[in-house]
DNA sequence: TAGTGGTCTAGACCACAGC
DNA sequence: CTGTGGTCTAGACCACTAG
């Protein structure tokens, strides 16, 4: 259940995105936004506060808050973490552990990431946003990277969020293309067998040392990457 | 002078990149800042509320708000020159335009791109990697920000290729998906219908002013996306 | 269960920009 | 001068979670 506040958000972004306010409109006074949602003023101006400092509106004292023109960002990129964006967009997260197994590396994958001999914690399961899938997630944690990933329960944390709270690093790489859903990920992701998703695989490394290795695949139609960045010339 | 609120931002931000505090560790809670500073709850809050939509911290009741790891910044980040890459890997390249026309500008994105009244030329097209297709193309150029697109023959070379050339940027924002392929462009690309394809839409800007918008779309299988890079931390 | 953050209220004073 | 947003208060109840 979203909060008064980010209700307020969700609908002045949406009247944003859809056309509906454009970059100049302005957006209501504070006090008519108090008397549409019936509350108080400190609720609206923390709805407008965001959208502000989220660069979607321009707040004016007399004036009025008026809706922005696309901005400048500083190029920033991060390894995305599914938990914070979810949350970020207002709505309740869950992740369900689908299957839990630590070994000896194995196969050409196994041994790049543990060397050979190491030991592997192989972990599968699916991410939620709303109680819907949104992605499924099979993730090699190297066990001399990150020891104490064997004694987390992952039931329900997601191990990205985890992992980039409690280890270090210096590198990553990702690697996104398109496939479609076989079988076993249609059905966790409850759509159609074929069914296009987005799939991004990550590599992380702590210097020389792998950290982790993961592939998650998004329904390709709910979820999409966005970058902006601004050109080095000016 | 910086309101109460920033101050305590401020501060908080400063021992955090000063390294006095490091990842993991608690900061006082909104209690202990409110007798620190002399200040209502609220007040506080709004400063820790800041923190943690910057990234910087991560609240948990009950339990405290603790300092997060670093995020990451992206070395460099361009716009994929398709003409480029395929060459840059000792492959020929063609482009083969399929329509082009110009015209005023109707629809929502289109007055988006050139305003009211202005001209757009569009272009539709497919990139070839040794004879064999690898991405379908639709492009809007707006007329204003870039004339002499209307000039240009646009039969044996690559759009995106000229007007990284012909025209400065500032902005650009990459929005990335996965989609199943429509008869048209399943037929473009020689794939089945359905076919999981990754979906790069970019649209790009000099100052307040649009450039172009362009969808491209890849055969999933054969074309991926990667991007590597540094924390900042090391 | 107790303590934390999450949210919200109904006021208030002030700074600033538009009229 | 007036009306707007910017800030702040001193409460309150609720949700979540660590112990």
């Amino acid at each position: 259940m979203p909060s008064l506040h980010q209700k307020i958000r969700n609908n002045i972004e949406g009247r944003i995105h859809s056309g509906e306010l454009k970059p100049g409109d302005r957006i209501p006074f504070e006090h008519e936004l108090m008397a549409e949602y019936g509350c108080s003023r400190m609720t609206v101006s923390k709805a407008l506060g965001a959208l502000s400092q989220a660069g979607l509106i321009d707040r004016r004292r007399k004036a009025g808050s008026f809706v922005r023109s696309p901005r400048l960002e500083a190029p920033l990129l991060n390894i995305p973490d599914i938990e914070v964006e979810v949350k970020a967009r207002g709505e309740p997260y869950r992740f369900d552990l689908l299957s839990r197994s630590a070994y000896e590396a194995f196969r050409p994958d196994e041994i790049e990431l543990a060397g050979k001999g190491g030991r592997i914690l192989y972990l599968s399961g699916v991410h939620y946003a709303s109680g819907r899938p949104l992605a499924v997630e099979q993730r090699l944690i190297n066990l001399t990277a990150a020891p104490k990933a064997e004694r987390v329960d992952f039931n329900d944390r997601s191990p990205g969020h985890w992992l980039l709270e409690a280890v270090d690093w210096t590198e990553a790489e990702n690697r996104v293309s398109a496939e479609s859903a076989d079988p076993e990920t249609a059905r966790l992701l409850r759509v159609p067998r074929g069914h296009a998703c987005l799939v991004v695989m990550r590599r992380t490394w702590r210097g020389e040392q792998r950290i982790t290795g993961v592939r998650q695949a998004f329904d390709g139609h709910a979820y999409f990457l966005t970058e902006r960045f601004h050109s080095h010339r000016g």
